[in-house]
DNA sequence: TGACTGAATTATGAATTCATAATTACACCC
DNA sequence: GGGTGTAATTATGAATTCATAATTCAGTCA
């Protein structure tokens, strides 16, 4: 083992993907439109040139699409697509939860316990951010107790794709207490280190989020499309 | 739905990230290696520019690791990655043995039974060129069936960075003859339309695939490392 | 008036250039 | 002779430049 880690300077290209990647799941830079290359120069401070080296990151990583001699536009999240990240996400999850049983240490679970309180107090208040926050915590904290760095990356890939700012809203009461009882069954089988169990609740509160998701959006086009 | 196909001329960089890709797959580039900026660039006959926008993607892919004003090395797959990636590798072949089922149609389900003689009869000749190529064959052939973009993406990733070809070599009979007898049974389960089985044994096949790699992996470090 | 043609403008992909960090080579000191 | 410090060389990250493809817009003709 080495006895000095090395040490870690972001290239500027690095801290370039995450701020453009960050754009893009915060909804700043909208499904479709074309990523405006000059003015984020402009903006960062950079060249073309490490700007450029980014989107090219970013599209294999599925956020822009580039079309050859017209730039780089933002991914539209289909339909399709969202069907077909949801279930790969949930075996990612069901995974973690299985493996964090096994390896979860004291410092891992006393956090979740206290996000997991955190939660239950958001939601008794009904405040959608704290509780987003807390879920998101937890959510995380499970991906990094399973101790597997393949799947923490890909699955950080996956919930970025899904996860845009917008949905904050669509959470109906009815869906909100369902997903905190299904939290309620994860730190049960977490508490008991039941890995299976874990990893079946998690897949199938990730598919429930799936089908909540699904419907926020066909009620939505139902109303019609508002511009 | 459109009159023509967008015309797809893969830019020059796209080109190269997957030429470089396959170059570390094939074990042309070794593990460890510097990457040799310069002499690809002669090699390939471009500048450094699209070369170096291909190797940030190489980079976020993980198939080279990049240092900060040292240039880029290819990534060493460790034993502890290893370990990492093929349980998520597992995952992902369940779900697509699930999805397969409900969604192969006539022609997807000949060519794989095409390509089970094939691989049977390879087996039989101990041929392991042409089972290791029905092989992959089939299991492309399922990932496909499954019709999930987003599955078939993210597992050919993970399938690039643990096939090497040095692997081919190590394939005791006795593994061999273990993973025809899994083949068998996906074939039956497939046949059957039986997701859920299919599923389960496309995972147990990749995870005694898995245990394989580390037995011959220590096997070859027991003998002594010889250079 | 509207559609088509073609020149002008703009934006993109890639090559080149430039500044700087890292590596190597070498002299000097202990 | 080994080790340290410094200069020369090399390689890298990023800016700039350049050629070309795409888009816009004006002018022409039906």
């Amino acid at each position: 083992m080495p006895l000095t880690e090395t040490i870690k300077r972001p290239s500027l290209h690095e801290e370039l993907v995450d701020r453009l990647r960050n754009l893009v799941v915060e909804d700043a830079l909208k499904p479709g439109e074309k990523v405006p290359e000059k003015a984020l120069c402009e903006s960062f401070g950079v060249s073309r040139t490490p700007l450029r080296e980014a989107l090219k990151v970013l599209a294999s990583e599925g956020f822009v699409v580039l079309q050859a001699n017209r730039g780089a536009r933002v991914a539209t999240v289909t339909r399709q697509e969202l069907e077909n990240t949801f279930p790969v996400i949930a075996r990612l999850e069901q995974l973690a939860g299985e493996l964090a049983c096994d390896h979860i240490d004291a410092a891992g679970m006393a956090w979740i316990e206290a996000r997991h309180d955190a939660m239950a107090k958001a939601f008794d208040a009904r405040d959608r951010q704290s509780y987003f926050q807390a879920n998101q915590d937890i959510h995380q904290a499970l991906i990094h107790a399973a101790n597997n760095d393949i799947l923490k990356a890909h699955h950080k890939l996956l919930a970025a794709r899904v996860r845009r700012a917008r949905f904050m809203a669509n959470l109906s009461d009815d869906r909100w207490a369902q997903a905190i009882e299904e939290h309620g069954r994860m730190m049960e089988a977490l508490r008991r280190r039941d890995g299976e169990s874990l990893g079946q609740v998690m897949k199938q509160h990730m598919m429930n989020k799936f089908a909540a998701h699904i419907k926020a959006i066909e009620d939505e086009a139902d109303e019609g499309p508002d511009k």
